[in-house]
DNA sequence: TGTGTTTATACCTTATGGGGTATATTAAAA
DNA sequence: TTTTAATATACCCCATAAGGTATAAACACA
């Protein structure tokens, strides 16, 4: 199981999209998803659901053992 | 599988806490528990993670078919 | 019914996230 | 190496999330 910014990463090079390109497909600015890359912590939950809709995810709470363990 | 605000309900009517007792023990503000509870997506976070370390939970992406479904 | 408890709504202020721009830094290719 | 693309960092401004207070509504119980 991963965790937002390891999947965000991994989703986005599978696809072959810079920053830029995952950015405007998202509708959100290139510098939220650097933030969101960096680990950034206090990132608004929307904004987030926005970059994960692409990848047919969304944010929803999860066992923090199993997110460490898995 | 809960989302978030179903999930948040349900743990603190499991401790038979109250709103407030919740927002105590996280460390945040009463309203940002309403808020949480009725669904606001424009929510921070690292606020949202205080609430579900409670809980031994954390926000982390999952698939949209599997939260809705199950 | 009334009374206390819990939850919801409204208004206001403060702190900060988001986004733009510019500048570095790194990576990759020629 | 040089050149170009991609990613990272720094600054500023604006919109708004967070939280406090106050009020209202819903709920439970005697």
């Amino acid at each position: 199981m991963l965790n937002l910014l390891q999947f965000v990463k991994q989703r986005r090079k599978q696809l072959g999209l810079t920053q830029q390109d995952l950015a405007e497909r998202a509708g959100v600015g290139l510098r939220f998803i650097r933030d969101l890359e960096q680990g950034k912590e206090t990132l608004r939950m929307d904004k987030v659901n926005e970059v994960l809709a692409l990848f047919g995810h969304e944010l929803a709470p999860v066992s923090s053992k199993e997110l460490n363990d898995a």
